[in-house]
DNA sequence: GCCAACGTTGGC
DNA sequence: GCCAACGTTGGC
């Protein structure tokens, strides 16, 4: 019996890379977090085949906006050993790399946004600690639960 | 573009 | 180990 899989929400900039992007491309190595929490989950948490809420931030509207999901076991982010890279890293070493990351599979666009400020309005259902929903937090990845995964996707 | 909230760095 | 300074995130 393989484990049950998990659900994970991911923030990116859709200026950076989008769930357009991700179609396009089919599956893309989530390099460039630099956030220890977010790393733990992707490094300790994710399993292929777990599934995975894109989400756009710092954007117009910000939101859900497809279904993703885990192609790779966790690996170390080629871009922290990158001089030329906006993401190099001078304390890691190939020895001892510091972030990880996972690649990520494009399934499909929701039809349409679920805007964070409706996901807001289920703040109760979901839970005080949500990361969309409290207050302050910026973590750009963490794990949703079956019960938020479904609760959030009815929405759509 | 602003800025509140947060995480990290580094001097001491 | 404290904490001020700094850099980043991300909603608005």
């Amino acid at each position: 019996m393989s484990p049950r899989k998990r659900y994970w929400l991911m923030k990116s900039e859709p200026d950076a890379f989008s769930i357009d992007d991700l179609q396009r491309v089919g599956t893309e190595p989530w390099n460039g977090v630099r956030n220890y929490q977010a790393r733990n989950f992707m490094r300790d948490g994710m399993k292929v085949g777990d599934g995975v809420l894109f989400y756009h931030s710092n954007t117009a509207v910000p939101g859900i906006v497809g279904v993703a999901s885990v192609a790779s076991p966790a690996y170390p982010d080629e871009t922290q050993f990158d001089r030329k890279s906006h993401y190099f890293d001078p304390k890691a070493t190939r020895e001892q790399p510091r972030w990880f990351l996972v690649d990520v599979k494009f399934e499909r666009k929701l039809e349409r946004t679920i805007p964070l400020e409706e996901i807001k309005q289920h703040a109760d259902e979901l839970g005080e600690a949500f990361p969309l929903v409290a207050r302050g937090s910026r973590l750009s990845v963490f794990p949703v639960t079956a019960a938020q995964w479904k609760l959030l996707l009815s929405l759509e």
